[in-house]
DNA sequence: GGATAAGTTTAACCCAGGTTAAAATCGAAA
DNA sequence: TTTCGATTTTAACCTGGGTTAAACTTATCC
């Protein structure tokens, strides 16, 4: 714990910005342990049932999907600093998982087990809201994805990619964005040429 | 209570088979209440939070959006016989809700107060799962849709549709059913020309 | 720095869905 | 059964993304 202290410092300050009671945090510090991960390490793979919730220290990760005939990757979510990441559909319901989740730059996290905060859950009211705000959050990401995709342009979603996460463009291939925009590269690279020219 | 008792023994049966024990599913009964929609009735309406969740007993309910520029409609997700309905979004998170909520055709659902449920969870676990299960829920069915338009083509998804819910056709006009697809009125009938020539 | 690999853009052609308006069909009601 | 409105289909034209392969640009590494 002593090496940690600086991540679990950050953890516990962006938790007490939520809402969670330093007493009830404290609860969790036994099970809290820390990850390196180096490019392109997998922190979940397909059919394996992810069994963690992690906390981006610093990194980003992909959620990705590929198509068994072709050999195609689509992605789906990225994670990135201070986020939570887990192959969200895996761990919320334990089932075998339908995608690769992927670290895309050398990254850190904390992670904790779902046996540990099942526990946690029973201990405390703070940490069952927790676990209930983690499912709103994958249910709010995802639901704004598919808000995207029904209501707006591939231009569009580029765009408020780039207001939202400019940073991940330092980190990512454009291969990549594309992909998780829903479309392919040379699409992007029209989308951005019709840009410059207003 | 005695005139329910018929959607209420659904309910219980099928809360039932989901895990629910009976003595805990007796903690709810004050609080369900049943409620019928006549066609284009509104279950919830934009700009208003979502206090209800709803167990549809028959009948079909659409989330929708307006386009404020345009004035166009766009389906998001359908809720039929024994589905529960509620704008997750705004119900999920108590904030005010972006879309409209509304029956499609005569419908009769059962109801509980969301504060209502917030005692329950504080009651028994029994319902603090069932209150997982819901944001859950809601998260595996945007997921679908966002893997839907991320993988599948536009006649993927029709096909989908016709094998999952046979029943919607019944009652929703297509291009309802095109709306939600994410296409518009005429690609439904070119998609559907194209089928039956195989 | 030059070679090699990785990433991005361009070009050319194709096709599916968008758009608009008209035509055809269906359904309910008179 | 006729009529009116709602729904679905068709037609014609347009646009933007898909696909493929080549060209170009950037990194990386020896």
């Amino acid at each position: 714990m002593s090496e940690n202290k600086t991540e679990i410092d950050l953890l516990r300050t962006i938790l007490g910005s939520a809402g969670m009671k330093p007493e009830a945090f404290e609860l969790s510090l036994p099970h809290w342990k820390l990850k390196q991960y180096k490019k392109g390490e997998f922190y979940n793979e397909y059919k394996n049932v992810c069994k963690h919730l992690g906390f981006v220290i610093t990194g980003v990760f992909r959620i990705y999907r590929v198509n068994s005939d072709t050999g195609e990757e689509k992605n789906m979510l990225f994670f990135t600093d201070h986020q939570f990441v887990a192959s969200y559909k895996s761990f919320l319901s334990q089932t075998a998982c339908d995608y690769y989740t992927e670290a895309m730059v050398d990254s850190v996290i904390l992670y904790i087990h779902i046996d540990h905060l099942n526990e946690l859950y029973g201990q405390s009211h703070q940490w069952e809201r927790f676990g209930r705000i983690v499912a709103e959050t994958a249910f709010h990401e995802v639901m704004v994805n598919t808000e995207g995709f029904l209501f707006k342009t591939p231009e569009d979603r580029y765009r408020e990619m780039m207001e939202k996460h400019p940073n991940i463009f330092n980190s990512v291939p454009l291969y990549h964005i594309a992909s998780y925009l829903g479309i392919q590269g040379p699409s992007l690279s029209r989308i951005r040429k019709r840009m410059v020219g207003r």
